[in-house]
DNA sequence: CTGTTAGCGCTTTCAT
DNA sequence: ATGAAAGCGCTAACAG
C-alpha cells in the first residue's frame, strides 16, 4: 500500500510471490504470461482494490493521453456539440481531453497554445479564431511533433488535417433555396475574409445569383464577425438600402438572430426567408418567427470524425506528416413560416 | 535531452555544474537557494528552452492537479456558463479540468464517478442527473478523500459543499411577478420532485399565491422532466384547462418554449406574461415572442464560486470535512412584450 | 513464460 | 546554501 492507501502493483505481486513486471504484463493483457497466472493476478488485483496509476504509466511511456481541444467559445451550440463529439471519441480510446476558449482571439490562442505545450497534450484539436492570421503558435506545436487537426475552420498549415463542411456548396445550396423560393434582393451576411469557411459561404452566394442569373451587388454584402450586434447593424443597413429586401442569408445563426430581432422591434416587414448557414441543431431555429431554413452542420459528427483522425496521427507513428482534408456532408433544413 | 527532444533539469544542471536537486528548488523558487544560483539557472532554462514536465512532477507528489467536472449536458447554456467560469478559476491556480455529461441518467453517472476515481482527479464538481435518487457512486469518492463540491443542484451528503441559488426565493419572486402583473390563474411547470431546486421552486410558488390571497390549485401543477417535449405536453394540458390560464411559471426555460412554440403553432392564446426560473444570460428569451421575464441566474459565476471553493478544499488540509452551503443570489429580469 | 534491472523526470529527506 | 541519494508507480529491455 502507498501513502494514499491506493494498492500497486508490487503489493499484488508480493501477495502472489512473484515479480512487479509480470504482474504489469499481466494487467496489460500481454501474450507473454499464461492465463492462468493472469487470472490469479487479476483475481487479486480486484482484490485488493486496485487501479492503475496513470500518472507513472504516462511518465514512463511519455505520453499524457491527454488532447487539447481549442474553440472560440465553448457556450456556442455548436462547438458544444462538437466537443460532445470530440469527448466520445476520446474517451473510447482512453484519452482525456483538456477544453479552451480563445474567445476569437488571436492572443488568447497563442496562450492557450503555450499551455498546451507545458501540458505536453499527445496532439490538438483546433477551430481557430476569427483573428488569427499569423500561425507561428501552431507551427511551434508541429515543430514538437504534436499532431494538429483543425475542424470546421480551414487552416493550410503543412503537415495539419482539416476536417470541415463544404462551404462552398452550403453557401450556394442557401441562397439558391432562396432565389426557388422567390427571393430576387438577397443580402448576405459575411464572416471575416480571412477565414476561409466565410469566403466560400460568400462564394456559393456569388455563383448561385449567377447560375440565376441575379445581378450581383456588392453592397449587398454586409461583412461583420457574425455577433448578434453585427446582426442588428446589418438590419438598420439593409433597412437604409433603396432596396426592397426580401432574403437574407446569413453565413451564421448569431448574425441572423440579431437582425431578426431589430427588425421585429422596429416593426418592420420581416424578408420572407431567411436561410442560415453553420448552424448545428440549436433549437432556437425552431423557436423564431418565421421559421429560418437552415443548413444543418452536426457538430457531434465533425467532431467525432477529426477526434478519430487525429488519434490516428497519434497512434500511428507510420503515416507521419500526411496532411489530409475531410469534407462532410451538409443539409439544408426548411421550414415553412406558420403565418404565411 | 530526453527522447523527446526536451530538456531536463538534469540538463541545466550539467550545463551549469550544480545538481539537479537544486535546479529543481530554484524553479519552484524555494528560499533554499541564492538569488544569484536562481539567476543563473532561470537564464539557463530559458536557454534551453526549459519546460516542466508535469507528469513527473505530479507523480512525485501524487497529486494530477486536475478537476473532474459532471453536468447534466454541455450543450445547456447554463452549464457551458459554469464551466467557463470552472476552468478560468481552476486554470488561474493551475489545475486541469475533464468535463463528462451524465445526460440525466443515474447509471452513466455512475460509470463517470468511477473514471474519475482511476484518473484520480483531486477533487468533483457536480451537478446530479434528475435521476440520481442513490448516492454510492458519490460516497465512493468521499472515501478515497476527494472532496466534492456540488452546484446548482442540491446534495446533501455528508463532508460535502453546495453551491446554490436561492430557489425558494426565485420560485416566490417569479410568482409574485406574474400577479403584480395581474395573472390570476398561473400555471406551474414543475422539474422532478427529488431534486431539491425544483421542490423549493414549488414552495415559491405557492407561498406567492397564499401571501397573494390566490387558491392553490393541484391540477396547476404539471411536473416533468422539463425537456421541450414536456412543455409541448404541458401546453396541451393548458388547453385542456377548465380555466383561462393567464399565466405561467416555468422552472426552467426549456419547457417554456416548448410550450409557446406549440401554442403558437396552434395559434393559440399567449398567456401575458411568463416567467422562468433557471435561466442562465441564454439569448433565447430576448428572441421570442412575448418576451419572457426571467430569474437571471449567472452559470459564470456559480461555477467560479463552486470552483474556488473546491479548491480551498483540496489544498487546505487543515479544514478537511466541513460542510457548507453557499447561496448565491438571482435577479429578476423584467421584459414587456413590444406588442402590447 | 517469468524475473532482473534500470530508468521516465521530478521532489524531498538527510547530510554536509 | 548546495549535494547525494532515494523513490513516486510503472514499463521495457534483456536475460534466462
Amino acid at each position: 500500500m502507498n501513502k494514499n492507501n491506493k494498492a500497486t502493483i508490487h503489493d499484488i505481486a508480493r501477495a502472489l510471490n512473484i515479480d512487479s513486471s509480470t504482474v504489469s504484463r499481466a494487467l496489460n493483457d500481454s501474450p507473454r504470461v499464461t492465463q492462468k497466472t493472469k487470472d490469479k493476478i487479476i483475481a487479486k488485483a480486484n482484490e485488493l482494490g486496485y487501479q492503475r496509476n496513470h500518472l507513472a504509466s504516462n511518465l514512463r511511456k511519455s505520453k499524457t493521453y491527454t488532447l487539447g481541444v481549442v474553440v472560440p467559445r465553448i457556450s456556442r451550440h455548436f462547438f458544444s456539440s462538437a466537443i460532445a463529439g470530440i469527448e466520445e471519441t476520446a474517451y473510447q480510446e482512453g484519452y482525456n481531453v483538456v477544453i479552451c476558449q480563445s474567445l476569437e482571439a488571436l492572443e488568447r490562442e497563442q496562450k492557450i497554445a503555450e499551455t498546451l505545450l507545458a501540458n505536453r497534450v499527445d496532439g490538438v484539436l483546433i477551430s481557430i479564431s476569427m483573428e488569427t492570421s499569423s500561425y507561428e503558435h501552431l507551427q511551434a506545436l508541429r515543430q514538437r511533433n504534436i499532431p494538429i487537426v483543425f475542424f470546421d475552420r480551414f487552416c493550410d498549415i503543412p503537415d495539419t488535417c482539416n476536417v470541415l463542411i463544404d462551404d462552398f456548396q452550403a453557401g450556394f445550396n442557401a441562397t439558391e433555396h432562396l432565389i426557388l423560393n422567390g427571393s430576387k434582393n438577397i443580402v448576405h451576411f459575411s464572416g471575416t475574409q480571412n477565414l476561409d469557411i466565410y469566403r466560400n459561404r460568400y462564394n456559393g452566394y456569388k455563383v448561385a445569383l449567377e447560375k440565376h442569373n441575379i445581378p450581383f451587388r456588392e453592397d449587398f454584402v454586409l461583412s461583420s464577425k457574425l455577433m448578434k450586434e453585427d446582426g442588428v447593424e446589418n438590419a438598420k443597413k439593409i433597412l437604409a438600402l433603396p432596396y426592397k429586401i426580401d432574403g437574407i442569408f446569413s453565413a451564421n445563426d448569431v448574425a441572423a438572430i440579431g437582425a431578426l430581432q431589430y427588425l421585429k422591434e422596429q416593426g418592420k416587414r420581416i424578408p420572407e426567408d431567411i436561410a442560415i448557414v453553420g448552424f448545428s441543431n440549436e433549437p432556437i431555429s425552431s423557436i423564431i418567427e418565421p421559421p429560418l431554413s437552415t443548413i444543418n452542420q452536426s457538430g457531434f459528427e465533425i467532431g467525432k470524425t477529426a477526434t478519430s483522425l487525429l488519434l490516428s496521427k497519434v497512434n500511428n507513428k507510420t503515416s507521419k506528416s500526411i496532411s489530409e482534408t475531410i469534407i462532410l456532408k451538409t443539409n439544408l433544413i426548411e421550414r415553412k413560416s406558420s403565418v404565411r
